[in-house]
DNA sequence: CAACATTATGACACCGGTGTCAGATGGAGG
DNA sequence: CCTCCATCTGACACCGGTGTCATAATGTTG
């Protein structure tokens, strides 16, 4: 036939015989078109290799069938490396996603910066996505300005002020406390937590909070200086352990608001001479794929990213055709290998 | 002002009392708007918080400024667990189309089932970058079958038979040369290599070569016992290191086609009681992130994630400008770090 | 002052679908 | 034979921008 250009639904409409009109309905298989008719469109449809234009189907419907993802990285100098677990809910909720029949846009945003938040605006994506370790409190003012433009989304993570139903996140203040119990179950005595226990990182500081509470209901204190700060890297672990060394803290177990602490954790602990378990026990959280190949295998407190990221679209989904959505506490699972 | 609904540039042009062609002229910066009302559109813009509808735009112009990544992931039953590799490259990928001013629509594609490649007819996406390990040969029809519809894409790793230009790869010989040439300088005297020797997947087939002239250059055979098959996972990789121990294969130096490979080699050399770097000497290929947390860290020959997600985007845009690319090997990199 | 170039703007067709409405057709029932 | 209804189809407006063309307003030159 004509292979100038792309077919359009008029083409198909001149080899098939009919009108644009009983092309467009055949195609989506309404029920008031002719079976022989719908017959006759798809074959001409398929030997032209015809697409619905989503440009013009999107415009005509005002729906995308798409959903962006905003991607905030933690502010490490280094550009290339991204925080694996993140990865792993990128997977799950492109999945989840792909299960849904919607497509996913995909776009990383530096905290620092201003966000570019206009893909549901520009009708590009019919909602959004928010995925970071919840440090964006200080863009709550942001989060305020979407939910005035009515604009579609959901948080991992990070509280939306006014908000319950926006936020999916794991049960961070259950998973400290599975933290807490299992270094109290080994008779460990001495506590430190690395990690950021203020609260400015909303996650951290529930994970340090189940884990306190715990401690403290057991009589356990966990002062001031056996607390050390760092964000969610293999490096800030590294350097928050050996402080905590070089002060001269003395510890027995160590929880780390994340695995890639944890891991930097172990490494400062190594060259110390400490032997993990014996000297210390650790404990992260996350259970990314590194924490099962690292020597000694970190023992962590998963997070179900496949459910959350299904949590995630759901939700997203749910609002966007506007029910009414719950907000959503995962429960966390602790994986037991061999640094604790 | 009137919230009912978003604002188009009728709204716009309504409040600023101009028509709506001189709004779309005006918020595109063309020169035949006069400076004070250009001045007065923008405004009246930004108070409605207006951004131009990415489907009536695309719709007319026939363009989309997406780009779609299509994410072959080797075909293990897990679902949830992505090679870190591909995922350090949707990174990469994701950054490189920012930077053009490009949106980036990704998805994952089995390479068992058919593929969903209709981004592009649909007028969703300009272009399509194809990833995984190159084992997608069988779909060499599917590959063709995209040239004859004068779809764009790149491959990375794979090539397209006729066209040497659509691709952007390690140059995965070179890399097999490299590792070879480090174990040799070592002294090392019985080889093996694990991944895939057939050219079924032709990344690992190239690294398989450059590993194997290089030796046999020196008078050094590497008979077919001494290959073991695994595709890219740590469990193949463990797995096949446990059935050349099982099967009394001698040897002191052994190449992975791929990092996870040889982080599950390793498992299996510990099991075994092999000391490495001291019995045998463990090369890597990728360079993820889990290869410097291993103990021993891992040797391995770096890609650079960073300049292949920049080329894939730059080659597929120059293609969809209709300038001729030509194909594009970029330089692995040894790592050297303790296992060998 | 006529003739013309320059600048700024509005009217309008167009992109390729979707949804509504009117109308053609054919069979059933009075 | 006429009416009524069910079934199927085509004409047409519409979504919200972009690009072309015509035109008004202003300045410039002989």
């Amino acid at each position: 036939m004509k292979p100038k250009g792309k077919a359009t639904s008029f083409d198909i409409a001149h080899f098939a015989g009919v009108s644009q009109s009983t092309v467009s309905r055949a195609l989506r298989n309404s029920p008031l078109v002719n079976e022989e008719t719908r017959r006759r469109v798809w074959e001409v449809a398929k030997q032209l290799n015809y697409k619905v234009d989503k440009n013009a189907s999107n415009l005509r419907t005002q729906q995308s069938s798409t959903l962006a993802l905003l991607l905030f990285e933690d502010p490490t100098g280094d550009e290339s490396q991204i925080n694996p677990f993140f990865l792993n809910m990128l997977g799950s909720i492109t999945r989840a996603c792909a299960k849904q029949g919607y497509d996913l846009l995909v776009s990383f945003q530096s905290t620092s910066q201003d966000w570019r938040a206009d893909y549901e605006d520009s009708h590009r994506a019919d909602g959004i996505i928010l995925l970071g370790y919840g440090d964006y409190m200080d863009y709550q003012s942001r989060l305020q300005q979407l939910l005035s433009q009515d604009t579609k989304f959901v948080c991992w993570g990070a509280t939306v002020d006014g908000r319950e139903d926006l936020t999916v996140s794991c049960d961070n203040y259950g998973g400290g406390k599975l933290a807490a119990e299992h270094l109290l179950q080994q008779n460990r005595s001495q506590y430190v937590f690395i990690g950021d226990a203020s609260d400015h990182s909303p996650e951290f500081f529930a994970r340090f909070k189940g884990f306190r509470d715990t401690l403290t209901a057991q009589g356990l204190a966990l002062p001031e200086r056996q607390i050390a700060n760092a964000i969610s890297t293999e490096e800030s672990g590294y350097h928050a352990t050996r402080s905590l060394l070089a002060n001269n803290i003395q510890f027995d177990a160590l929880f780390a608001a994340s695995d890639l602490i944890a891991i930097g954790a172990l490494k400062a602990l190594k060259e110390a001479g400490k032997d993990v378990p014996g000297d210390v026990a650790v404990i992260g959280f996350d259970n990314i794929a590194a924490a099962s190949f690292i020597s000694p295998a970190l023992t962590t407190v998963q997070q179900n990213t496949t459910l959350a990221g299904q949590m995630l679209v759901n939700n997203l989904l749910n609002l966007i055709k506007g029910e009414t959505v719950t907000d959503t506490l995962l429960p966390p699972k602790l994986i037991v290998r061999k640094s604790a």
